[in-house]
DNA sequence: GGCCTGACGCGAA
DNA sequence: CTTCGCGCCAGGC
């Protein structure tokens, strides 16, 4: 477990319900803005359910994806109250 | 210790 | 406005 991985589950374990930050913005908020690749790599391979990766989408507005089913990331989102123009 | 990968982001065409 | 390509960083092998 190093910083960058500590800092990033930090901050999207911030992330309150209904909303939602694209890796960039957890990349900046975690202290590296130039790490938003290493945080989806890493969100994707720990996917760690103490981290509601779900709320961690692309900046187009778009979810992105999520191991497991990328659909299942976008009713959940839903379901919050976070107003997803795309699906 | 070095190379490849990965749930992206943004500029250019 | 849409599509393609390059660049970025840390993790894993």
């Amino acid at each position: 477990m190093t910083k960058f991985k500590k800092r990033v589950y930090s901050v999207v374990s911030k992330i309150p319900k209904g909303k939602v930050m694209s890796y960039k913005q957890v990349a900046e908020a975690s202290g590296y803005p130039k790490a938003w690749r290493a945080v989806g790599n890493v969100l994707n391979k720990n996917r760690s359910a103490d981290v509601p990766c779900h709320r961690v989408i692309c900046s187009d507005g778009k979810v992105g994806g999520l191991a497991g089913g990328t659909e299942k990331k976008i009713a959940l989102l839903k379901k919050e109250g976070v107003d997803l123009k795309h699906f």
